[in-house]
DNA sequence: GGTAAGGTCTGTAGTGACTACAGACTCAAG
DNA sequence: CTTGAGTCTGTAGTCACTACAGACCTTACC
């Protein structure tokens, strides 16, 4: 395999391997649209350079996030653009700010509910377990 | 339809409406063997009772506290069995209970991440957006 | 040059927890 | 008697992967 491009050049494990990512999710997030189609070598195996590296590390850092795959998508339209609107950017964080710290809200609620009747409970063999009745109410 | 069982009788839609549960979720839950399997009009209509309703609510309940199927599935056979051995439901409670706490740490992680490289946002036309460095890094 | 191990290719099926739909049947009201 | 709503079944779609089968290619070692 001649490598004409500057720098190293990888094959599916070598970019799982340096990104983290799961060998299978590489060709997912190509099929979906997210990653570009690799060149191939004569016999058609991929083959990754730097860009595509900082690609994927972009995508699952986003992912690590919260951020969809739709949002994802979005946000690297915005990128391959090229005029990076730092605003749409921004909002569109915001926006997802926003989400995360309602499902916050929401698991601290869960969480009080658990851990006080959790606390009700003494152990024993009781026939009506307070965290049953709190799930039933 | 004669009404045999003392109380009302609910079928499908009744059932979802009294719940809040999805009609087509009831099935599912049939499906999966954790709602049992009601009797029947001669027509081949579900028909439901109390009893039906009470379980359906705890489940729902349970999912609304983020249980999975499986550990709802479990902790009806605690019910079901009879003997409530409360310490069992205790322990496993607890054991949900740092699961949710685990992922309320997870999303603060995330929201600090996302609030403090919006807030380095001026929303500007800026060749590099912050937002999208701190995805790329 | 031969062969064995391991990497890569493709398409497809499975996961969890639903949700939605198509096409047939039944029921109640007007 | 017709019309519209409810119910029945099985199956397909959702999201974001993950895993596998069976074929092909590459590399290392002898």
């Amino acid at each position: 395999m001649t490598n004409h491009v500057t720098g190293r050049v990888l094959k599916r494990a070598a970019l799982a391997r340096c990104t983290g990512c799961n060998l299978e999710t590489t060709r997912y997030y190509e099929k979906i649209g997210i990653m570009p189609e690799p060149p191939r070598t004569a016999s058609g195996y991929r083959v990754y350079d730097e860009t595509h590296v900082a690609r994927l590390r972009f995508i699952l850092r986003a992912r690590e996030l919260g951020f969809s795959i739709e949002e994802i998508r979005g946000l690297l339209a915005l990128v391959d653009g090229g005029t990076q609107t730092c605003s749409e950017v921004k909002e569109r964080t915001e926006r997802h700010l926003a989400e995360v710290r309602t499902k916050i809200a929401d698991l601290k609620r869960i969480e009080k509910v658990l851990a006080t009747t959790a606390a009700q409970c003494s152990g024993e063999q009781v026939p009506e377990c307070p965290v049953l009745e709190a799930l039933s109410g």
